[in-house]
DNA sequence: TATGAATGAGTTTTCATTCAT
DNA sequence: TATGAATGAAAACTCATTCAT
């Protein structure tokens, strides 16, 4: 609602970046307070209990990370292949911004007693990273597909998002571009074999 | 080492149900005896510590499921998509097998405290399946691929397996099939195209 | 001593109603502070401390009932049986007074803390209601009864104002009226055999 | 249910003690493991939560005292002013019984959170002496009275009743002796009258 | 006068672990 | 092998109070 107060800005930032490397279970308000340097009391002169503290930064970070995730699908140039910038862009997102690895952390395996919220959150930000993938998807091949065709490459393309998501994740994870080259290769052929389908049909 | 007690095997039992479902911190031994009908204390008879109680699971859950994988691949018959037995055996297996789920749930986000050995254990199921595909893939397409089409449509094939293995891992997640489907389309067009390029170069 | 500011007045109201229904301890400044629709660090401004602010209503409310039972002896008709308009009056009272509420809640077990200072208030309380019932008696009885007849129709009669105020803070009490008017008729009964027996002697 | 194990005992005693002298607030379970010479954390070795701590406590009391009450009407002399020898027993037993200060602490004013489940024990407990006292009135006076008196005598009796309980926890009452001949006088004198009345009557 | 921020001391509760039996 | 009892360490949270602004 109202913009937040700097004070609280520090507390929801501390909270972030404890909770984008460690399970709700596994970051402690001490550790928090500790990082930020006063008692962990203090705490609740900015926040009402953890779990709230928790829903401040999930929902900080979806909006967020909406928002880069926009910017991204609006900044592709036309001819590249739909929905690969957001996909080039993550590994530097994911060691830039706390708020990615927050979401992504907590998006697949959220803590028990806060799943609904926090898959509701995530599905909002997969239905828009796949409307905004289609939508590019038209643009290219608007004659050439079928829409079931379209919502077929939109189930794929959500499929890779989250398993480059999930290579971020992963504790050595070193493969992400070579699964990017990799997976992207499959798409790009994928949509010419589609494309060429409906020409030969016309 | 030597084959398991049953009393020893209704505690990973019991254990790797809850394990399965929750975090490592989200589990309590409490839980655990009281699913079993004994002590809390009456554990520790049977198992050193919860970090062991957890690794055994995971040793348990490993075995487990490289040999159901090597089996789903073992069955693959010669004519079909390599690789597609598995990931089409995966939605029954996941609800059938207490492992399956244990071994997912854990593989992305593992508890902080184990997690190298955890990691290792995941990379290397990763790698038999990678093993496998590649074998298969071998098979059917010998000579109309190169070494990096092989390595790169392993990369690919790993992505699709991290990809359907967080659908199931999801909370509500209903999209495995289509995911499944839209994904296998994508592969098989990589490899129609790929083996095509190579017969037009000779 | 001077009379409390307007704001001080809302502040011992607000506090007043709350220790009115709740124990010394179940009521938290924050609670006060929310009730007046300030913060909890603004009371600071009117008051000391928790105790003090306790302590001002108690004064307040001893003073205050003190003149309101002062009042309803006043005001007795003197056909009417000494002390009993007081009790009549007592649950429209009871309803009605924030002040007559904290009296009661607090009289028979104070915070521990503050008990000696609660205890001498209250004692204070009966003993202005035993001398005006005395009084009364006297009015009534001059030549009737023996001094000692006085001092135990006192004791009786405090007696039955602490049955009586029990009986108002019990949490479904309603059985005032049936108590009032047993207790009565025991009072009228001892009262009537007490005079009769000393026209007897006489 | 089960007879409870000499540990359990010994926590439902201290915790018996400190609950009988203060409040429920006021009373922390260091407080009681101090007492005890354990641990905090033992206590819920033997108790789920300090509700449930209190609520054993409660149960017990309720159980003891009724007993003891009840046997103060059996072994009342036929003769004697009904009800009074259990009134008469009060102070010694406040004295001696730890379970009878906790259940004349509680009675009143219990802990807002458990309020409900102390009344319903008080009610019960009370209308035990009230059923008690009317039978042994029917006894006495059992052509003299009509159903109304008896209801009426009841109601004084429990109002006799609690002021003398409450006589009992005030903080430095010494009026006890006094208040209960006062009082006891005045029941007399109500008896007697309504004898006479119905014998003219006849 | 009011308050945002902080805090020390304290609360109840949970939990993995130990140990004598 | 099982367990009752205990415990140290830690968790989240509450609260009266302080203080600079």
């Amino acid at each position: 609602m109202h913009p937040p107060t700097p004070a609280m800005k520090r507390v929801t930032d501390a909270a972030g970046n404890r909770f984008a490397d460690l399970s709700y279970d596994e970051v402690s308000l001490s550790d928090i307070a500790n990082d930020l340097g006063i008692r962990k009391a203090s705490i609740y002169s900015h926040v009402e209990s953890k779990q709230a503290l928790f829903l401040t930064v999930l929902d900080e970070a979806f909006q967020v990370e909406a928002a880069f995730a926009q910017q991204c699908f609006d900044s592709e140039s036309a001819s590249s292949l739909p929905g690969m910038h957001y996909c080039e862009s993550l590994p530097k997102r994911y060691g830039e911004s706390m708020h990615m690895r927050f979401l992504l952390r907590n998006a697949y395996l959220p803590p028990k007693s806060l799943s609904t919220r926090v898959s509701s959150s995530y599905e909002d930000y997969l239905q828009r990273l796949l409307e905004a993938f289609i939508s590019r998807l038209r643009q290219r091949s608007a004659t050439a597909l079928t829409e079931q065709d379209f919502s077929q490459f939109g189930d794929a393309y959500l499929g890779i998002i989250d398993s480059l998501h999930v290579e971020l994740i992963y504790v050595g994870a070193q493969r992400f571009e070579h699964r990017l080259r990799a997976l992207q290769r499959l798409l790009s052929a994928g949509l010419e074999l589609a494309e060429k389908v409906r020409e030969e049909i016309k």
